[in-house]
DNA sequence: CTCTCGCAAGAAAACCTTTACTCAGGCGGA
DNA sequence: TCCGCCTGAGTAAAGGTTTTCTTGCGAGAG
């Protein structure tokens, strides 16, 4: 019963002990009740309850880490922050991390394999429960060696044949076949596709999905054709003088995602192009920008928070027990938004000819 | 020298006693190693990074935060992860910060102080080494609730009496002043101050500076208004749409961040008014979609980059000896940076005319 | 009435480092 | 030559939890 109390300051940091002592009873039965083992008796753990309310107690995640061996943390690996794209998803992603007792941490690559190595690093060392790559220029040597340790990982677009990684797989197809279609019932025959960087597998998976709706919308002559950008304004705005430097204007752009559209969007008004009356224009992503971009823009929706919800799915359903029940694809729906930037078409002959020559 | 190990699985993760064992040294001598403790002798060294080398060893963060009771966790927290200015100041914080080998915790607190509550109690968990609190709907007693557990505060336009808090002190002066001269330049006789909401302290100080600038520049007549609107693009366009029902448009409009800006911008345009040509427009902060408005926005920048090293700085100066010496004010410039949202005064009569009626 | 089983709660080990303390040599000064 | 001191390396304690193992107690069965 000498419970021997060590020298402790005052107002030094409190841990498990002082409420123990407070509640007069061991630290084991303080543990059990803060992680609500049912073998603590109710009224004990009232007690203890009140002295954790008391003393404003909050136990030591770093000590608790280390024994149990879970630190609670997730990571969660994007391109760049400054990318509107991912803000979105981090939002949604903290969200329901949080709600589960999870932090995270967020590594920016800024597509620098370096960068993405030290980000690993970082992780790794910090003891991660998963890792979520939702960038896009992915380097395969480095998840493998995430898989080797055992890590959880959630994948975009991306598949490894290891039973810890699961792959978000976004479907593109519903999306770009909508967006289409939307065009074709307009009028349009002339689509141009403005692509992401090759490179990259989400840019690649998108061409191919819209060259897979062209061919479905078979309407007579339709043609699509296929630019490489790359996921930038600025790169939109340059895709745009391009093909029209070229003649090659069609009468609407779809593009890879919702940066290059307002680049194009930009560029086109710079031209003296109506939107939708000259030139229709689709984007992909749906950033919340684009409901506010001159006109809104028509854009393919892939929602972030839906794919912030099935990241922390799969890491979780792995990161229990190993029964390898859970699923190692998760699908990401996307669907067509329509807004101002998409119109009935009018002939390219027309559109040339009234341009200011450059 | 009976290095008798403990049964473990081959596999498992590996210690610090694995790399001692390999190198044929103490552990002692692996920490002090890889903690750079002038006492080991260099071939000794060398011996253990090889070692290290070899098992691709990396230390337990949690273990070494336990028992030197530094986590290396420094937290950021934010109003919304979505607003754009926040992405760019994270962008700043995370770099800095992982060069010193700190990991950052974000919090959001949507201006919720529920979910503010929740974000200082994550942080107190994980016993982060300072906050730098750049949101700006900030709660004072929870502050204090920090400030009194000895955790370094980065605060912002903000002070608290206490010797761990620092603040980091816009000068909203400078480029407001720059900002008013340069449309005072341009024949403007009437600005109208677009504020953020009064409760905010940032925003009351813009204000505030926006008012000294006018009256310094005392212009004859120089005409000051300032209506309140909440920081976002909607109540930018919110803002303008009731100064136009009002008959009251000035010459120019000058904003207390930039989205509320771009809603003004996007409003006028709406309207049929040309910018600048029929009202001069301009921003603050200077965020990175500043440059790609139709037309370029004129703003005042506050460099996200700047700031978020001052935070940094101001954190990292607190948590070294308790010298006092670190000062508690650290002083974050701004700047006007001219683009294409202003330009010489339309008289407002004229332009009242102009308007086709609502 | 006693023995055993089950359950609630306490004691102690374990988690992986860092760091204070200890110790063995080597060297310079007296 | 001897002693104290410095240097470099090892030993062990500490840090705050969780969790396994123990223990004590009450109740039900024989």
């Amino acid at each position: 019963m000498t419970s021997q109390r060590k020298k402790r300051t005052p107002s030094g940091r409190l841990d498990i002990r002082d409420v123990a002592h407070r509640a007069k009873v061991s630290i084991a039965t303080v543990s059990r009740t803060i992680n609500r083992v049912p073998s603590v008796g109710p009224e004990l753990a009232k007690r203890v309850w009140k002295a954790i309310e008391d003393l404003d107690y909050y136990p030591n995640t770093q000590a608790r880490g280390l024994v149990s061996g879970r630190s609670r943390l997730l990571g969660l690996v994007i391109s760049e922050i400054t990318n509107p794209f991912f803000p979105e998803l981090i939002q949604g992603f903290e969200e329901i991390a949080v709600e589960h007792g999870y932090e995270i941490l967020i590594g920016s690559t800024s597509y620098d394999p370096r960068r993405m190595n030290l980000v690993i690093r970082r992780m790794l060392e910090r003891k991660v429960e998963g890792v979520a790559v939702m960038t896009f220029g992915i380097e395969e040597p480095l998840l493998q060696h995430l898989a080797e340790r055992k890590i959880p990982l959630a994948l975009i677009d991306f598949a490894l044949p290891s039973p810890l990684v699961s792959t978000l797989r976004v479907d593109y197809d519903a999306g770009l076949r909508q967006a289409v279609q939307h065009l074709a019932s307009l009028g349009h025959r002339e689509i141009t596709f403005i692509s992401g960087p090759r490179t990259l597998h989400s840019a690649r998976a998108r061409v191919e999905a819209f060259l897979r709706a062209a061919k479905l919308a078979k309407l007579p002559a339709i043609k699509a054709k296929v630019i490489e950008a790359d996921h930038t304004l600025e790169g939109g705005m340059r895709a745009f003088e391009g093909l029209k430097a070229r003649g090659e204007l069609p009468s609407a752009v779809m593009c890879s995602n919702d940066m290059t559209a307002i680049g194009v969007l930009r560029s086109a008004y710079a031209s003296g192009l109506k939107i939708p009356k000259d030139l229709s224009i689709v984007g992909f992503d749906d950033i919340r920008f684009a409901q506010f971009t001159t006109p809104p823009l028509t854009t393919v929706q892939m929602s972030r928070s839906e794919l912030a919800r099935a990241a922390f799915q799969a890491l979780t359903d792995h990161s229990g027990p190993l029964s390898a029940t859970s699923p190692s694809e998760y699908p990401i729906p996307t669907r067509l938004i329509v807004r101002e930037s998409t119109g009935p078409a009018a002939t390219s002959k027309k559109l040339l000819r009234s341009l200011p020559k450059t």
